[in-house]
DNA sequence: TATGAATGAGCGTTCATTCAT
DNA sequence: TATGAATGAACGCTCATTCAT
């Protein structure tokens, strides 16, 4: 895991001029995925659309990935490796904390703008279900940033964009409950106590 | 959207007994279905499963549902307005905009207990990706609660636990590159600081 | 094993009109297959063509049978069961050894003439290679064909018509051969020796 | 038909080393082919397989065979005109008929012996339907064992070994069967009494 | 002569949805 | 209203064969 190599039988590793072409097509498979899997899903991209519009053969995808799923993994994979050495890179050389945390959060974002079809494949919300989740989404962020407007203006919040904090804090929240889910012998107490303290502090006007 | 009705057409809405009738079979698949979508993610459950598990005809099933979008739909809705409903009542007569949101989160993470099954369907990991996202996503909880761990040590983060921080870091850049994505005229230079403030005053120690 | 019922869920097993128009379905593509199979092979035969033969959609196959494999199954041991039972209940009752050779050999050809089809599909050289391994075939039948025809001429052999006990020799020895490669135990002189041993009274010309 | 020349343009036909090495290659494919048919059936063996189990690339293959069906001929020829050779050869000099088959069938045997891969392809079971088919024949072979078995405790038939007499009968019948579903101008009665007969004198005890 | 990457028609299979009863 | 058998479009994948190098 975690290397761009193909999870196919790589017959002649790079040897010179076919090594070459096939290299080309397997970058070239990647690319149209990429791009593809970010506008329509994974769901929504057919292996033949991805193969035409890497302007090759369908059968062509199979000699370099084994299915869809692996070619989707070999992206997830790869994109996550390199972001996570620019991040290691960014905060070697720093040791307050704080700026640890300044440097991997400009990081992160720096590389989302750069890579930003495989984010969206990431962190996107699938398209299939966007419209709805969004509308719903959309609710509880307007709750939250109307209530933070309000505590800016009465001197209470930093004045930060509200709808940014909204964002944030929804998905600080969903986070920690599609993680509690799973983890749920950590007392839902102690998580409520965290995101609320961490909310807190984090919003609180500078005195 | 919103309500709890159904998107076909009423026949002849709660007539008694038929009624009654009616109501319950349809209760009955969105409890069937909520509880499918929740173990086995949406692509994995099939209408005929969620018929069979609600102990009807498949054909019933378009008798309450005009499909299988429209039966997510309306599980979706109709908790999210049950919550939205809850955290504002658990909001009202509160005045301090830091007790709202701690209102607001309590009430958040009680609601996700008592409805785990739809939680799981709204925040939970789609099923489909599952091993590789949590692979990626552990990859990344792990440093950030390394860098958290040593600032607690260091006597400059609060003494929370790790995990619990982490995993709240990364919903929200999560959160917030996925809605960046969508709103790229906020400049990311403003959301990046943003966020790192509300990290940084989130996690500072009391002095 | 054995029974001809479908190895799917049966759902609500003959109830009524609508078991027994599944009956009739799930009977119309065993006999549209059988046909096919026969006349084409079984790669030949495309499950869309089975299900075109039997007038219904392609779908509508898989709710009758697992998959192609299945159906084959199916039809291979219905047939081959039905054929044994015919055989005991002719040899029953009979207790001389050569009479109940002669009755469970008379059922078999006749079973075979009422189900060519599927004997077709037992017995039959698989269509794919027919033209070259009749050829083959074809070649050692003469020989065989030709040697006892001049045996039968010295007044060696018995006046049986030649091809039938050239086709019998062959399928004899084919046989052993055959089923010698998978029990290499048994010594090849042995069965060398009674192979020939068959042959020659068989065919040996009473006194 | 039965020459062990390639269909192929012979291109310098056998000009010196290069003809030594073209010939040596395809002989290489041919006994790639011939094992890997032996061992996964037919469908079973890829021509891509064939060619790496031989050593060479995929295109080469077809610089020595028109397609896989011409390899599978020239196997199937070339084998059968060399034990034809052989049976010739040993039935020569000899005048009995009776001993005349003997040599045949011995010499059938050691063949057999000799070319284990090849019989597999001609005369075993096709890999494909092998656990349904062998079910189906054991079926019946276990019958006629057990009757012939009977048979020879009652000294009316011969002592011999009743599994091979067993498959002997099979292989007989079957092929007789499968014969006369091509030929049905020949009465069936005349095949079932012919192969009564050859069973009856075949198995009867010396008096 | 040899190569192996590329091809693409064609297959088995799935499943949301319809509809006759 | 309820049923479940039937539908068929659509998809992922295979593999014999071609062809540029």
């Amino acid at each position: 895991m975690g290397s761009n190599k193909t999870n196919i039988v790589p017959l002649a590793e790079a040897s010179g001029r076919q090594g070459r072409r096939r290299a080309k097509t397997r970058a070239e498979l990647l690319r149209a995925a990429q791009q593809l899997f970010a506008s329509r899903g994974f769901h929504g991209t057919k292996v033949a659309d991805i193969a035409t519009a890497a302007d090759v053969g369908t059968g062509t995808f199979y000699l370099h990935f084994e299915n869809k799923d692996a070619l989707f993994a070999d992206l997830v994979k790869e994109t996550s490796f390199r972001m996570r050495e620019e991040m290691d890179a960014a905060k070697s050389g720093l040791v307050d904390p704080h700026e640890q945390n300044r440097a991997a959060t400009s990081t992160f974002f720096r590389f989302a703008a750069e890579n930003r079809d495989v984010f969206r494949i990431l962190f996107g919300h699938s398209v299939e279900f966007d419209t709805l989740l969004h509308e719903v989404h959309a609710l509880f962020v307007a709750d939250i940033e109307q209530s933070y407007s309000e505590g800016v203006d009465a001197k209470v919040f930093q004045p930060f964009r509200a709808t940014i904090v909204a964002q944030a804090i929804v998905g600080m929240l969903s986070q920690l409950v599609s993680w509690w889910l799973d983890h749920q012998e950590i007392p839902i107490e102690e998580i409520t106590d965290t995101a609320h303290r961490l909310i807190r502090q984090g919003t609180t006007r500078d005195v």
